[in-house]
RNA sequence: GUGGGUAUGGCGCAGUUGGCUAGCGCGCCAGAUUGUGGCUCUGGAGGCCGAGGGUUCGAGUCCCUCUAUCCACC
């Protein structure tokens, strides 16, 4: 199922098999949180610029259009027209990061939808039920993702949570998976590893979900304030208690240098919403860092976003044009921005993968951080 | 031609009985954004307040003249 292929140091080069086929690692998936690519990109498009993985909400899709509606419809894959890997994230961030009235309690949580405002419960159980309808590859536990700067008090009893709500995500996982009229039986559950910044609570919670035998293991709750060196701390400390053999996953993570300085310390699975939104925004990455399209520079630029680059922006449209185009608030803007920055993130872990098989990732990183000076 | 209205940064406007360092929205210029509410936030540049004269300690605000423009009526 997760078969390594390489080692350098901690970073691991793998293949992932699923049932939605093979997903080669390191991987950044690209995120679809209502089952599309935010910019009018169409899965005919993610074909096109290289996407492995598709990652798509449980809580967004549950509140519309219904994990129901898209059980009744053939899951999530036959709804969107999309027959690679699909991860669905559990709706335990949103909890966080669209914490307007809430309330975390043993069996859940109870909030109010951001669309219509109506009282919505979630628990490990009604998640997994959600994501069952969905059907995806993947599923994420259901966690609780604490801020950034929470209390060590605080931080331990809510990993104690999470940790009690993954052992009830794995039997209610375990259950849908055997019933009948389930769409995915072999659909996989990855636990989540939390703990802010602290490296005690971390590392036992990692050794506490590591005998809880999931398909995969996530680092969730970083990239919510705390400095990147801290970042890099908590990864290099918490993944040798995870176990090697199941991919690792840094969630919500993160610029391209974040990316390959997770890869360094053994992350194979990432996500993050910078290329669709900044691309959304004119910001675009490129080998000598990311530009923001929207300055005025550009306004005569007649060069692609970037010399050489093979995505469906670059081999057409100049920067100029697409830079009217983002004044002008037309939609092909945004979609050739949010095009070129996924097909440079796709690209980026091709690069990767190619440097891990030959031996050569550290001078690659190097190579690739030296270019990028404008990174942030 | 007559009567009335309006003239304030690129555009649209606020500016109370005269006291401003002349504001606001959009636009412009730049920056943020990490398991996504196509958002949001933060900075910045840019005005001798149509022109000229007067009253006053003090005028974007009051008076006179002119110019431009809009509406109505001839």
């Amino acid at each position: 199922m997760y078969q390594i292929l390489k080692r350098e140091g901690r970073a691991k080069r793998a293949v992932f098999t699923t049932v939605h086929g093979t997903i080669q690692t390191p991987v950044f998936m690209n995120v679809g949180t209502v089952a599309a690519i935010k910019g009018a990109v169409s899965t005919e498009d993610l074909e096109k610029i290289g996407t492995q993985v598709e990652l798509s909400n449980t809580y967004h899709l549950h509140v519309r259009p219904g994990d129901r509606v898209i059980r009744q419809l053939g899951g999530l894959h036959k709804f969107m027209s999309w027959d690679k890997p699909i991860l669905t994230d559990s709706g335990g961030f949103q909890v966080f990061s669209l914490a307007g009235l809430r309330r975390i309690k043993e069996e859940g949580v109870y909030f109010h939808s951001h669309i219509d405002g109506r009282k919505i419960f979630m628990g490990p159980e009604e998640s997994m039920q959600i994501q069952s309808n969905l059907a995806s590859t993947i599923a994420m536990a259901f966690d609780e993702c604490p801020a950034s700067t929470a209390e060590r008090g605080y931080v331990e009893a809510s990993v104690a949570r999470t940790t009690r709500w993954l052992v009830r995500c794995r039997q209610e996982m375990a259950r849908l998976n055997g019933l009948e009229d389930t769409i995915n039986k072999e659909q996989l559950l990855f636990g989540i590893n939390q703990g802010a910044v602290f490296d005690d609570i971390r590392i036992d919670h990692a050794k506490r979900i590591a005998e809880l035998a999931c398909d995969g293991y996530a680092l969730g709750g970083l990239a919510v304030g705390e400095s990147h060196e801290q970042m890099y701390h908590v990864i290099e400390e918490t993944v040798p208690y995870l176990p090697v053999d199941k991919p690792t996953y840094l969630m919500g993570v993160g610029t391209p240098a974040n990316i390959l300085e997770a890869v360094e310390r053994g992350v194979d699975f990432f996500d993050c919403v910078y290329p669709s939104r900044n691309g959304r925004h004119g910001h675009l990455y490129t080998n000598c860092g990311k530009i923001n399209l929207f300055n005025a520079k550009y306004e005569l630029d007649e060069r692609p976003i970037e010399e050489g680059c093979l995505c469906p922006a670059c081999r057409r449209y100049s920067r100029a044009y697409i830079r009217h185009l983002l004044k002008a608030k037309e939609m092909l803007g945004m979609r050739l921005c949010v095009l070129h920055n996924l097909y440079f993130y796709n690209k980026m872990m091709e690069e990767i993968r190619e440097a891990l098989d030959e031996g050569r990732f550290a001078s690659y990183k190097k190579q690739k951080l030296d270019g990028m000076q404008n990174e942030m």
